[in-house]
DNA sequence: CGTCCCTATATAGCAACGCTACCTATGGAG
DNA sequence: CTCCATAGGTAGCGTTGCTATATAGGGACG
């Protein structure tokens, strides 16, 4: 997968994997890790500046605890969060479908 | 369609655009406007600078003409862009069914 | 006991990308 | 004569994800 690919669809992703319930940040990378077989495997540079934006945005919340002796920032949906990852979704959907059309054409309008 | 949704897919569809024959840029741009029935209306300032871009990396050769006493640059695949086409089709396959796969998960992996 | 790896969080700096805003220019419509 | 569609261009900006690096606890292995 290329490494530009996702700009701009990591939002989504990461309020998706919050939806089932509260994870902290190593835990949303292995489950995105988990759920798409591999495919999407973020560094953690670039989960936890993500996950941060996304909490200035008000759209997850955190939450700090200790677990095992290791401290853990654990983040859950907010309202605005699920309302967030609707929108993602519908415009993923719109997006994927439009490039998935345009990658697909066989014949091009001959504008020239 | 949110603005930066595009990143690092341009390309793919500026390529797919020119495979049934060259095109100028102009045309590009709307070509790829009515087969996305307007979902992707690129600002000219996106696609001339992509154009130059996919020119200097072999990708498409420019070639200057004049039609009805405007000049026109008319691009064309390589070989090297046929080849980069099919990569670019094959990573979107690999992306898209990435993220639709983690957009549409219901149970997420309770790594927590 | 020392080393390594996995877990867990974090930040600084970078490079790439597409967009906004602007500019030039021709030809046709009103 | 003005406006719009066509046709091309660039400078500068903001966002974004990545690389590299740092800290730290726990467990495995020798």
């Amino acid at each position: 997968m290329r490494a530009e690919a996702l700009k701009g669809h990591l939002d989504g992703l990461l309020l998706a994997a919050l939806e089932a319930g509260p994870l902290h940040g190593y835990a949303v990378k292995e489950a995105l890790r988990e759920i798409t077989d591999g495919r999407i495997d973020l560094p953690t540079g670039t989960v936890y500046p993500a996950l941060h934006r996304l909490e200035r945005a008000g759209l997850i919340s955190g939450s700090w605890s200790v677990v095992g002796g290791r401290r853990r920032r654990t983040y859950a949906l907010t309202a605005a969060g699920r309302t967030a990852l609707g929108g993602e979704r519908d415009s993923w959907q719109e997006f994927a479908s439009a490039v998935t059309a345009a990658l697909r054409a066989r014949s091009w309008p001959a504008t020239s």
